[in-house]
DNA sequence: ACAAAAACATAACAAAAGTCATTTTAACAT
DNA sequence: ATGTTAAAATGACTTTTGTTATGTTTTTGT
């Protein structure tokens, strides 16, 4: 076997693919493979830090991350986690401020970084993608609306069955409907927004009463209407 | 005296003065004060309700809304308060979705409304004025965000405290540092995101703590400071 | 494969917040 | 100005969630 297959030229990426680009005329395309920085990022590597100065934009191409801001003594918010074919960083580069999360790699990824003058390049240039890009906008604030009525009224044992559904929905799952994705308990807790300890009861609870099973750190729907139901989703 | 300073004649007004329409030139600020309609709500009258359909963004001239979700049973989620200078509706209007929010006017209110089709021929012929949107939707989801990271980490104290801040630093005080915005306690409520008891029984402990004082629905700043330390802001 | 470290699980308890019922007060329309 | 209605206040009680402590299991790195 080559050792390509092992260490995949992260060059090789190709961006049109992601349908944040979809508006991009070839030659468009053509610009950003040409601009574009690609690294593959280990694990537990930070890509960037809350507080820095962003100097481009990353497509993220394969792994999967989380993105969290830190709250009241150190404690970790997670925003969301982000996998093959997401944007990150862009709503701090375009409006000009430091970064307000960190971003780290929970799943070994290959992300590609455009810099800041090539997007605005792309915004001024092409209408129609400038457009796209409001529309992106204002639906991730609609969202963002909505998760705070969420969070805001929603108890901590449905708050936890949203985040399963979260995941199921936008992360692979086995053919025995076992979550592929790996979070600790804690990583749960700081996306719900409460106490670990809190989770694993809630979690305990829900294997108990046939919801779910748990081995490890892995998670396996076995009554999924029932979880979207106290999801209330 | 004449009628006009009574009634005063809405089309007057003049949307220049919106930090929102700065980019624009004189020809197109003289486009929106053509295309515009201008209309008085009284209290209480709903501008515009969530799963309704727009037809333009509103600028508000006058008066004191409020923006909310409606969330589980019904329970109210106060996303915001606007108050003259704020633009409003823009959101759902770009995505092209249906109004994720209600509008309802608390405090009388002038509100200009501008067609959809002239707002998109802003955003495409003046690229200042779309990167300036574009700004302005990036600033906003880093406050959502912050938001997210507040509601889900902090106790309902510590948010009372801050939405009393937020209030301060948004909204009139007299010279007696007393709100001059009235809002119920199930308002606050909806706001932080809790009980109405719960509010009501925190607001009672400040008071006693001498940090505000209560005269009906007037709330007076007795020492800003320390409801600062609680809000943690 | 194995030891060390980290994460997980559980229980007992404390604190925070929600709910319900009742009385008092303030806001509003006439 | 005044009665009526809605909102606010208060207390008793329940439920939820957080905290601390301790033992067990799983990961992880070598």
């Amino acid at each position: 076997m080559r050792a390509s297959l092992y260490n995949p030229r992260p060059e090789e990426t190709n961006l049109s693919d992601f349908k944040f680009f979809k508006h991009l005329t070839d030659a468009e395309i053509g610009k950003l493979n040409y601009d574009k920085t690609c690294q593959i990022y280990k694990k537990g590597s930070i890509v960037y830090r809350e507080g820095s100065r962003l100097t481009g934009f990353y497509c993220v191409t394969r792994g999967i991350l989380k993105i969290y801001k830190t709250g009241i003594d150190g404690k970790e918010q997670i925003i969301r986690f982000v996998k093959k074919g997401d944007i990150i960083a862009f709503r701090s580069l375009l409006s000009q401020e430091l970064a307000c999360t960190t971003a780290k790699v929970i799943d070994d990824a290959v992300l590609c970084q455009i810099p800041y003058p090539t997007l605005l390049f792309l915004l001024q240039n092409n209408w129609k993608f400038s457009h796209w890009m409001i529309q992106i906008l204002c639906r991730e604030l609609r969202e963002a609306n909505d998760y705070i009525t969420d969070i805001a009224q929603k108890s901590v044992r449905e708050r936890l069955a949203e985040v399963l559904i979260l995941l199921r929905d936008n992360f692979d799952v086995d053919e025995n409907d076992t979550l592929q994705i790996s979070l600790t308990r804690e990583e749960l807790a700081n996306m719900v927004g409460t106490a670990t300890e809190s989770v694993i009861r809630l979690l305990s609870e829900f294997k108990q009463d046939g919801l779910i099973d748990l081995k490890g750190r892995r998670i396996t729907f076995i009554d999924e209407a029932s979880i979207r139901k106290i999801a209330n989703v």
